[in-house]
RNA sequence: GGGAGGGUUCCCGAGCGGCCAAAGGGAACAGACUGUAAAUCUGUCGUCUCCGACUUCGGUGGUUCGAAUCCACCCCCUCCCA
């Protein structure tokens, strides 16, 4: 069977690796015990994880065993990486029903079954942790000098970092050795942003147990511009159904620029490469059809097959205007253009409406509607519903209740 | 604890008594061009009963005909000294 590491690499998930050409050896010969962990500090996964978590569902098809740790404990002290600020504080409530949103969406990706992989807390060690002692066993093994030329600090040694969250290194460390201790686990995988806290952890096992410990770290998602993606107007894009619709999910895969497609397609769906380069070989209108492959591969790993299923279909009516299978809206009699803009969730107010309209944006049955004062008329209230057009991406079938 | 500088609309960031719903940039949305792409150009981007009105510039109270702009107190942040 080939490397996980190599075939990580092909796909792009690698970025850093520690002590690469032991790790490499290890991972091809036994059965590694590796963890990842989640701050919970929303109530959904976003983009961001579902990167890593297909970087972990790659390794435990190669055979190895994944720790999902979510961060009860970290949460409470907050991850400065990466941050120009500090995180508000959460409390404990909030984090609590976090983790639990954060375990129900984890084991749609990752087999949790009975010594497959393992779903951990680090509440469980933290949060009972004695000062005094955590200083003098952990605290001890950790030289500020070094942490303070850490890339995560950084930028936040520019603009201020609270001594909370210069602990988070520590906290993070301590996980590791922590499960190294309890599991065996010898390796950390994580955002590239975690480099830092990953090889403090690292560190701390050496001088802890004196075993050695690995670290990996994975590629994070951007756009052609270097910024990180999954994000929109309406915020991240989540996976949870509820928070990011799977329709706009999908759509938000349809929509990548050109020369991300092959990079989404390995990072985030199990298509082999080969197919991958055949479909992203073109420079043309060709590359739409790459893109509806995944948006689809990703919302059924995602959503699920049958959602993915819907979806597309959908998708698809709504971009023919295939009317009967169009995504549909019902909304409560409507009176004038405005009022069913609003109302059927396409803009927040109706000054938005109303300059959407004036910004020729809105049309409604193939007619651009350029008056805001415009109301529904007769034929269309005696039917009882329409289609609605925003732009050309939005193609709503209106029904009037 | 002492001294200095700050908190502005989604983000960055101007403004420092009326001409301010507040420059500029970014993000976003829409229009043109296209391939439901990128780049580019254009428009919009607080709310409303929209040629007018109303609510915003950390908080609370003042001064003033009039405050984001001045004063007082409070909260928060940064830097220097201890």
């Amino acid at each position: 069977m080939k490397n996980v590491l190599d075939v990580l690499r092909e796909r792009g998930y690698v970025k850093q690796v520690v002590f690469e050409d032991e790790l490499y050896e290890l991972l091809g010969k036994e059965s590694v015990t590796f963890y990842t962990g989640y701050d919970p500090t929303a109530d959904s996964l976003h983009v961001g994880h579902f990167v890593t978590l297909m970087a972990m569902a790659h390794m435990q098809r190669a055979g190895h065993r994944p720790i999902a740790l979510i961060g009860g404990g970290t949460a409470m002290v907050g991850d400065p990486s990466g941050r120009t600020d500090m995180r508000s504080m959460m409390t404990k409530e909030t984090i609590l029903h976090n983790v639990e949103c954060f375990k129900k969406q984890m084991s749609r990706f990752i087999d949790f079954g009975e010594g497959k992989a393992m779903i951990v807390n680090n509440a469980d060690w933290l949060y009972d942790l004695n000062y005094i002692d955590f200083l003098r066993d952990v605290g001890a093994c950790f030289s500020v000098n070094q942490m303070l030329t850490a890339e995560c600090f950084k930028q936040r040694l520019e603009r201020g970092l609270s001594f909370l969250e210069f602990n988070y290194m520590l906290m993070q460390g301590y996980d590791f050795l922590e499960l190294n201790k309890r599991y065996n686990c010898v390796l950390q995988a994580g955002g590239d942003d975690q480099w830092s806290n990953m090889l403090a952890g690292a560190d701390l096992i050496r001088r802890k147990v004196g075993k050695k410990a690995y670290a990996l770290t994975f590629s994070l998602l951007t756009t052609s511009e270097g910024k990180k993606m999954g994000k929109t107007a309406k915020g991240a894009v989540w996976l949870d159904a509820e928070k990011t619709s799977p329709f706009d999910f999908f759509q938000y895969w349809r929509n990548v620029e050109d020369d991300r497609v092959a990079t989404c397609m390995k990072l985030l769906t199990f298509m082999e490469l080969d197919e991958i380069a055949e479909l992203t070989a073109y420079k043309d209108e060709r590359m739409n059809a790459a893109k509806e492959r995944l948006a689809y591969e990703v919302t059924a790993i995602v959503h699920g097959k049958d959602t993915a299923d819907r979806v597309l279909k959908e998708v698809k009516a709504s971009f023919s205007l295939d009317v009967d299978n169009m995504p549909t809206v019902e909304i409560a009699s409507p009176i004038g253009i405005i009022d069913v803009l609003v109302k059927s969730g396409q803009c927040k107010s109706n000054g938005e409406a109303r300059r959407l309209i004036e910004g020729g944006g809105v049309s409604v049955n193939e007619t651009k509607i350029t008056d805001y004062a415009w109301t529904l008329p007769e034929e269309i209230t005696s039917k009882g519903e329409f289609v609605l057009h925003k732009g050309k991406k939005v193609h709503l079938r209106i029904v009037i209740k």
